[in-house]
DNA sequence: TAATGGAAACTAACATGTCAGATTATAGTT
DNA sequence: AACTATAATCTGACATGTTAGTTTCCATTA
């Protein structure tokens, strides 16, 4: 059992499986997910096991096992008696996952505009406030951070226990396509804008000018796409 | 290298890996999944490893690795250092599923009735022809085979590449769900009348009617999942 | 009878050894 | 110099041994 790669949990009699620490592999996968997503591994770049297995000590099975399961989820691809690498990006992929992305987020937004209750409108004002803040002082990571808080809250309006998380699981493509065009500080003035149109649709109980607002906020990616391929060739499959 | 779980490639001298057959760990993975999702095991049912082993002839890590992906798509529940077992179902579950769900066909039927082909919707008049046949001639499972592939034709006018498999990870319990629910004859003349409508609207190109009357054909399902529930309460978490 | 305590049998998690396919480096040939 | 064949060295796939946490069941005790 894992002790060293999360906090120990104080655990008494108690039969519930959940309070044990996570296992070796489960720590290993979390950790190079999130170092896939947050772009600290580059796509494409080779992942040898061998030294990993030496950083956190332990043997190759849980290693593999982790690697296996970010297969799975199309983070990493492992070549066969050759080498696992992560997942490149790929326009075709991006353009999917957009697809999905809208279908989920135009389907919440509708929902959050028939069902919002005043706290959910105040946190999504709130948040739009501070949006604005950073906008000015030019802060991207933290701008970054608010426009996820953003969507999210909007998700969790509806009520569906792994919304969020589905949505992350399908997005491992556009999520860091979007970290690639942060630098871009242009589109923040226009971000604030088509979020502000968003609340407002919301908070005047109106899934029609919702759901456009938000399909239209959400096309803006693929548009600043196409230039990111021809400046970072190196992150695209063929 | 797996051989006898699937066919043979006769493999050339090309070094494309996907020419090769799959291995022992994605073969049994394959194989189990059907086999849950088809209900050949049962929700909550335990898998035993050890026979699996013998009965394909392999080690416990191709096995293991099998379990390990299907864990990671809810499929089954791999209880640490105890038992792995099939994945119960769960209204609570089921509901996320039907949002995630409905989001996407919603989707994919509005697509579908904007840029529609006289190919496609022809495809959707002949199935839902023969659709007509298997009803009166109440021959359930054929009836399912159509019902399935008249969704599937739906999803694929949108050409997004992945959008039936991403569906089908995401319904893991709702087909099974639906699956239950199959012996239940009086629901299929409703479902044609519903199949029909939906064709109606892709037809005329009207993504209005066609998205409202694809939503309504959804909602079907939960209706008659409560009485399930307290007719098959052990394939249901509490 | 009910509750408790402990041994035995189970399982998943992990470590490690082996093998075969794939890649790379190298030597030899044209 | 370019091409080819071969050897060395990678890596992933799989087999198997070990360990530790769970569950089952039976004997003991209140």
């Amino acid at each position: 059992m894992i002790t060293h790669l999360s906090q120990q949990v104080d655990l008494k009699k108690v039969s519930l499986p959940d309070y044990h620490s996570e296992s070796f592999a489960e720590g290993i996968y979390r950790v190079f997910r999130e170092a896939i997503l947050s772009l600290d591994f580059k796509p494409g770049e080779i992942i040898r096991k061998r030294p990993i297995c030496q950083k956190f000590g332990v043997s190759r099975t849980p290693v593999a096992d982790a690697m296996l399961r970010l297969e799975s989820e199309s983070l990493v691809e492992i070549i066969p008696q050759s080498i696992t690498r992560v997942a490149k990006l790929s326009l075709r992929s991006i353009h999917d996952e957009s697809f999905l992305r809208e279908a989920l987020e135009v389907a919440a937004v509708a929902y959050a505009a028939k069902h919002r209750t005043q706290e959910q409108v105040d946190n999504l004002i709130s948040n739009l406030r501070s949006q604005k803040l950073f906008a000015e002082s030019k802060d991207l990571n933290a701008f970054y951070q608010l426009d996820e808080k953003f969507h999210l809250i909007i998700l969790e309006c509806c009520q569906v226990s792994n919304l969020p998380a589905t949505l992350e699981k399908l997005s491992t493509q556009v999520r860091r396509a979007r970290l690639l065009l942060l630098p871009n500080p242009s589109r923040i003035n226009n971000t604030v804008n088509e979020h502000e149109a968003i609340v407002k649709a919301i908070q005047m109980g109106n899934p029609d000018s919702a759901t456009s607002a938000m399909r239209s906020h959400l096309q803006q990616l693929i548009k600043h796409l196409e230039p990111l391929e021809k400046q970072r060739p190196e992150l695209f499959n063929v």
